[in-house]
Formats: C-alpha cells, structure tokens, sequence
DNA sequence: TTGTACGCGTTATCAT
DNA sequence: ATGATAACGCGTACAA
C-alpha cells in the first residue's frame, strides 16, 4: 500500500502542484499564484487559461506551504475557558458552519483564566501557530488584555459577549439587559412582586448586564429590590442550588426567582423539588440561555434564547470575509438579538 | 516588552531560526535538527552545546516549516458525529489533556453520517491538512470504511467506542456489555422482575453492546424479555420520552426501565412526571455515561460512569507517544473500565 | 558523528 | 501584465 510517487503513472495520485499548472498553462508559477490569490491586475484570458488547468487538474494550493510563505495559518483559533459544554459546542458549532466551504479549520484552545501563564500561554499559542484569526469566547473575551495581545502578535480576533466590549469589527454582542428586564417584567406582569435575582460571578459582564437589566424592571415598575434577595452563584448547577436555599429562607420567601442562566435555574427547580416547592404553583423560575437542560427538566423551563449560534457563526465571518467569498463576505453584525421563550416554569403567584 | 530578537532592531519579533541556533553554536543546521528530532546518534557535548543556545535564545521550531518539510502537520484531527454535546467535550478534553505541553494542537471537525460526500469529504481534509492523526469518536468511529481511509491516506487513528473494533493500536474501547449486566443485575437485586429496555439505534454498537449485556443479565436470572418490553430511541431526549410512553402503556407496566443512555433515561423521568409516575417510588430507571444531566434531574439518575475523558486521553496518547517523551510514551491500554454509579432513582418495586 | 546541497510548495521582490 | 529568482524554515540524501 505504497503512497506518494511522483511519477504520473504511478498509482496514487502525487498531488498536482503549482509548477504543474504554470507548466501546463504555459505560464510562471507566480501567474498562478496571482489567480489562487484573485489578484486584480491580470488579463483576463490568461486567468480564464489557468483556472482551466487548474480545473483539469483538481488543483488545490497546499495549505502548510501557503503558510510558510505567508507566514499565517489558515485556521481560526476557539479560546474560551466557558464550563458550560452546551454552550462551548454550539459556539463551535457556528464557526464551523462558517468555516465549512473555506480552507480554513478550526483548533481550539482552552484557557485557564486563574493561571498566571495564562497570557504566556496565548502568546505562545498565536505566535507558534501563526493563527490566521481568533474567536474569543466568554467569559474570557472580557479580558482586554487578551484582546490587546492579539492585537500586538497580528491576530485578527472577534470577541464573544453579553455587551458591546469593543469596536463593531472585533465584536459579537447580544443584547442581554434589554431581554432580561423584558423577562423580569413577564414576572412582573404575572403579578410578582417579591422576586429574587441569582447572579452570576462578581467580574463577569455578563453577570453585570443581567442584573442591571433586572434592576431596570423592578425600578419601572416601581418595585424595591432588597439586597438580601440578590444570590449569586458562579454559573453551575451546584450554586444554583446553594443560593436558591438561600433564597428559600427568606421571610417572606419570593415567589420567583430570576437566574442569570439556566444551568442556575436548573439548580433552582432541582432545590425546590427537594423542599417540596412546587414549580410553577409556589414558585416561578426564569432562566437564561435556553441550552437543552431548560427544556428537559421538569418543568421546562422559561428563559432568554441566547442567539450562540449564530453569533459565533458571524464572528467566525467576521474573521474570514475578507478573505472568502459568498455570504461570509457580506458586512456581519456585531449585535443579534435573544428573545424571551416561555415555558411552563412561570405562573401567577398564588 | 520586547521579546528575543537577536537582530534588526526592527521593532517585532523576528524570532530565531534554526540557522541562528546553528550559528551560535558552531554547528550546522543538520545538526541541530538532529537535537531537535532526538537523534540517537548524536555527540552529548554537542547536543549540550546545542540545547543550551536553543534555551538561551527561546529558540522554537516553526511548526509550519515543519509541517511542509516533513508532509505532516503537527494537528491531532477529532472526527466525530456525536450529538451529545457533554461527550464531544470531555472527549475533546481528554485529547487536550493529552496534547498539553507537546507541539500538537487539536483541529475538530463534525461529520455528517448520513451524507454520501463523508467519505470523500474527510479524505479530502485528511490530504490537504496532512493531519497528524486523528481520533474517531462514536458513533462514527464503528465506520471500517472510515478507519480504511485513514489508513490509506497514511493517517494514524484511534477508534473509541463500545467494544473492540480494531487491534489494539487503533483502539480505546469500554466494557459496556458487562456494565449493563451489571446494572441491570442491581435492577434485579432490587427484586424488579418487570423491566423495559430503552435500547439506541439500529446499527451503533454501543446499542448492541449495551443491550446484550441486558439480555445477559435477564437470562442469567432466569428472566424473560418479551419483545413488547423493547423500546428504541437514538439516544436523545425525546426519542427517550416517547420510548417511555410505549412501555407505560403496557399492561403490566414495567417496574423499572434501563434506558440505553442518559438523555434518554431523563425524558424516561420527564415522561414519567407527566403521567404522575412516581420515580423511584413506582418506576426505577438506570442510564448509562454519567453526563451532567443524570445528577441534574430529580431524582438524580443511578447510571453507567464511561470513562470518556479518559478514554480520549488514552487515544490521543496512543497517536502521540511515538513523539513526545513523558506520560504519554508509556503504553495506552485499550479498554478503560466503567462503574456503576448508585443515585436515587432505583428503589425496591412496591 | 557532522556537514553540504537540495527539496518541500508557495509567495514576494523586482525586474521587464 | 508577467516572469526569473530569491525567500520562508526545516528535513533528508549523501558525502565526509
């Protein structure tokens, strides 16, 4: 089972390269190093000749040569530090559909946001793999430190978030504390007024534009918002638990809770099934991501649709329009919307 | 914050060569690749002489000059049709775990099984990409025709999956059947006589294993298995609340359920709360990976622990270890045992 | 044991 | 508009 072999006639194939088809079209290698690269000053006809021969050939440019000469990869980079796998494949997801038709490919990195290397270990990483772009996912895409090192090696990057962090060019943000407050006024409007907030972890924006987005309900609404009906978790299903038996102490105990996303509203409902509250009767929860779990607990549950997908899909564009034809060249957008999905996890309180 | 840079006070980088190494160390670049490449048979004043320029001027091979030199690139690929969004990432995980501190980075990339173009949709990336290796993850991994590819296109690989499908060297593989037998002869043990089996897809063998080693245990007690107490879903969510249905609608229903893995054993627990089916109480139900989702639930799922991250570990180590010294040079096994894993929803039948 | 000369496949420079 | 030639950084024959 022998491979390579560059005489023609043997067996497999011996790719065709770039001097094949400047010999074949009768022109320099770098003519056709001109129509790989849609250079613009190149008559017509000779283009047309060698996209012929390149046609006949099955031609493809080979990638680990293109990026020694160019001195860039074609692969876009995923760095995220997310614990929420759901979200960290969906994000992946998006980028591969927008890489998908492309020459690039997609490496992910995983970062350790409490690791003092943590910016050496990026740095090496871009410098070494000569990425073409990177996707900087939440909630490490926060870090403007991170931001500034791609920056300085020469790594395009887009970042990932819960607001606008940055310039329309290295930003894909979702309008949260608009949905949020449009959540807490559906509680509202359900008739609560004892409502209580599960934030998530001190330093994250997300967690940040969430609560204001719920404090700018209950300040419309006219409501108070004493501090002892703020928990806060770090976004798991096990401090969803923790701060929903917090809350649950409370006296007069909410009848509906607020968690910053869903994995925490997950903890909720599995909390209050173990003190025998019942959900949605006693107590209405809301969450925010719509990830599979809310709608596989029982009840499902209402929450934000976070748009992941598709804004990993256009921060992925972002990256490569330049460089690729088709709708990836088209301008992206640095907001998308989310939209509130109601469940069965909401009723009037009795 | 200049870094290294021996040369033209140009402000960026201009990291060393392989020629700067040689220079400074009197010796030719043969020779340093040699100490590079761990040539055996290499003067260990020189290599001394060698390293400790390497060391004193940061000095890094370019992994691009490489990949084009050596017709390989150093990327482990992970090929996977996995819709479980908590497996894809602990396997990737483990191959990350595996990766981490060596030259090889992990490029992903989903398959559609259903697509003619797969085949030649991965061997395209497999020739263009010169991967490394990659890692096969289940289902996808049971496709011979897949694994055949890789070895003709020259690429190493590793399969995960149920059950020894390949030699050794090609394999990470769990015990499943015997697990299952083992959960079920708990179910038994319980005194359950009555139980539904919630199997997964025709033709994944994760679903065949695991429902032989159902059948083992009923037949080991003595026990019967009639058709009707069959079910099939593929192993989400759904597919598990209307399998559930089914054998709710037998007459006697069955006092427990082993469904084939957890997203399906929690819509069992979802279907069950619908209809007012008391779990544990009226129905035991044991699932199978150990996902996030079995502790999540009410009550929590008794499940099958797969040693997923593991299991990927091992994989990547097997491709790896030829090149990279530590851990990763000792022999990978290739079968990583499971375990039981005892939760609430399994109680004695009324 | 070490060095020389060349190849890997592409892009960049600077002519023409 | 196109071409000859030199990078890009490293590995491999083969020679010494």
């Amino acid at each position: 089972m022998t491979r390579s072999a560059q005489a023609p006639a043997a067996g497999r194939t011996a790719k065709p390269t770039i001097n094949d088809v400047a010999r074949l079209a009768n022109v320099s290698k770098k003519t056709v190093s001109r129509v790989i690269n849609r250079s613009p000053l190149l008559n017509a006809e000779t283009r047309e000749r060698v996209e012929k021969v390149i046609r006949e050939l099955g031609y493809v440019p080979n990638p680990q040569a293109r990026a020694l000469a160019l001195r860039r990869n074609f692969l876009i980079g995923l760095i995220h530090d997310n614990p929420n796998a759901q979200m960290v494949l969906n994000m992946q997801q998006g980028i591969l559909e927008a890489l998908h038709g492309t020459d690039f490919e997609m490496v992910v990195r995983p970062v350790d946001r409490s690791s003092a290397m943590m910016l050496d270990d990026v740095r090496t990483f871009l410098e070494r793999q000569r990425l073409f772009g990177v996707v900087l996912l939440p909630p490490i895409s926060e870090n403007d430190a991170l931001a500034a090192l791609c920056e300085e090696v020469g790594c395009r990057y887009v970042r990932m978030g819960s607001a606008q962090l940055d310039d329309a060019d290295h930003m894909v943000a979702s309008n949260d504390r608009e949905l949020v407050k449009e959540a807490t006024e559906f509680l509202i409007g359900q008739g609560h007024r004892l409502i209580g907030l599960i934030e998530g972890p001190d330093g994250f924006r997300s967690a940040q534009e969430r609560r204001l987005g719920f404090e700018d309900a209950l300040a419309a609404a006219g409501l108070s918002l004493p501090r002892s009906h703020i928990a806060r978790g770090n976004y798991t299903f096990e401090t969803g638990v923790t701060a929903a038996n917090r809350l649950f102490d409370l006296s007069p105990r909410p009848t509906a809770i607020f968690a910053s996303n869903d994995e925490m509203a997950a903890g909720v409902v599995f909390a209050a099934r173990e003190r025998g509250i019942a959900v949605p009767e006693e107590l209405s929860v809301i969450g925010f991501d719509d990830t599979p779990i809310a709608a596989h607990i029982w009840p499902p549950l209402t929450t934000v649709r976070w748009p992941i997908v598709s804004m990993a899909r256009a921060a992925a564009r972002k990256l490569v329009g330049d460089v690729v034809g088709g709708e990836a060249a088209a301008p992206q957008p640095s907001e998308l919307p989310s939209m509130l999905v109601r469940r069965a996890s909401v009723a009037p309180p009795r």
